[in-house]
DNA sequence: ATAATGACAGACATACTGTCTGTCATTGAA
DNA sequence: TTCAATGACAGACAGTATGTCTGTCATTAT
């Protein structure tokens, strides 16, 4: 599954695909241009197949008009991207990327808030159980 | 100053900047090639002048062999690059990235022991101070 | 003076990317 | 059956990006 070399508009696709489960061209058209036109159809139905030749997209012949699934998750596609910046700008770690995002600039209260709700969700083995109080 | 369309010839130039802080293209091609010919300076400095162009770069003209300077740091540069992928996939937001992140099940322990440490440091609010235990 | 060096302009081959045209087979309606 | 609509598919295409290379000029050191 070839994740580095997908392009914006590839990624538009998958995007529509991880939002709806499964989808056939005619819908992801419907869903990424306003009007439906025979250019607009075969353009998407070309970026679905180099999806589809790198391993991201899954196809459905059964019916005529082909069904297309994901076969990378939002997750994993998130996963890749972050593990491509670390192996470009901190030697592979992830663990200084992160340290970077979160010193680097003092975020919003409310992202704080969350981060660190999310910390004690992970972790809630430090003494304190009402993560609402601030 | 354009983070965004910087390709990865030109990341290995300011690679180089980030590392040495100033350099000339001499120096700099010396760090990124085995041999030194007319090509690849020429090369070198095509990608430099990119750069300048771009805003990421400053050129001493001073001496006869310019010096040229980073004008964005490594922190910087990863901080738009991880806005970019939030833009594209979290809507925007940076904690769902970090969400995502820390949630991974492929996270090495170490990694998320490290993590936690680090979040610790940042907001340590909760009753809990001992995180040199390891 | 001469050679070496570096800046610079420009050409270039290659690849990428999204779009579009045209052809064919299948489907459903008249 | 005949016809129009639909969708898959192959291929062409323009525009751009990217790294490399050639050639020219000015400056510097020998």
């Amino acid at each position: 599954m070839k994740l580095d070399r997908i392009t914006d508009g590839e990624l538009s696709i998958l995007q529509v695909l991880w939002q709806r489960g499964e989808a056939t061209s005619r819908e992801i058209t419907t869903a990424l241009h306003e009007e439906v036109t025979d250019p607009k159809m075969a353009s998407i139905q070309k970026l679905i197949e180099r999806l589809e030749s790198k391993g991201c997209v899954r196809r459905d012949r059964s019916e005529r008009a082909h069904r297309f699934r994901p076969l990378v998750s939002h997750e994993q596609f998130l996963r890749s991207r972050l593990q491509s910046l670390a192996d470009r700008l901190c030697e592979g770690a992830l663990v200084p990327l992160v340290t970077t995002l979160l010193r680097s600039e003092r975020l919003p209260k409310k992202e704080r808030e969350q981060l660190r709700v999310l910390v004690e969700d992970l972790w809630p083995s430090k003494g304190s159980s009402n993560h609402t109080s601030d």
